[in-house]
DNA sequence: GAAATGACCACGA
DNA sequence: GTCGTGGCCATTT
């Protein structure tokens, strides 16, 4: 399938994330040029590959949880270790602190 | 080609 | 803070 360029842009975008740091699908959407469509950001990166460098794991929703996928229930902790790893903390129920750890794309 | 689906976000109450 | 509604775009069936 041909992917589009909107597509491409999302995962550029997702790449430049620097580590320690997490960003919203909005966000994306909006860098995207797709602001309105956050669900593309979605879309890309469920239908995203599994030997993928992206860190999509820096990608969470506005609320600052976790999105991740309802069918990949398997490895819900897996996005959390890896934040972790990167040394974001959680929140108590898992929130993370947007003000703190949130991209800055101007940076880009 | 048309209808349905989707890791969502913004807005109003 | 929550809950419901509308909307956007690409992929899939």
């Amino acid at each position: 399938m041909k992917t589009k360029n909107t597509f491409r842009k999302i995962y550029s975008v997702v790449a430049k994330i620097p580590r320690g740091k997490v960003a919203t699908y909005g966000q994306i959407a909006g860098i995207s040029s797709i602001q309105g469509s956050a669900k593309l950001v979605g879309y890309a990166l469920n239908k995203l590959p599994d030997s993928t460098d992206l860190p999509w794991h820096r990608v969470i929703n506005r609320s600052g949880k976790i999105s991740y996928s309802p069918s990949r229930n398997d490895h819900d902790n897996l996005q959390r270790i890896l934040l972790e790893n990167e040394g974001i903390e959680f929140g108590r129920n898992e929130i993370i602190e947007l003000s703190k750890y949130l991209w800055n794309p101007l940076n880009e």
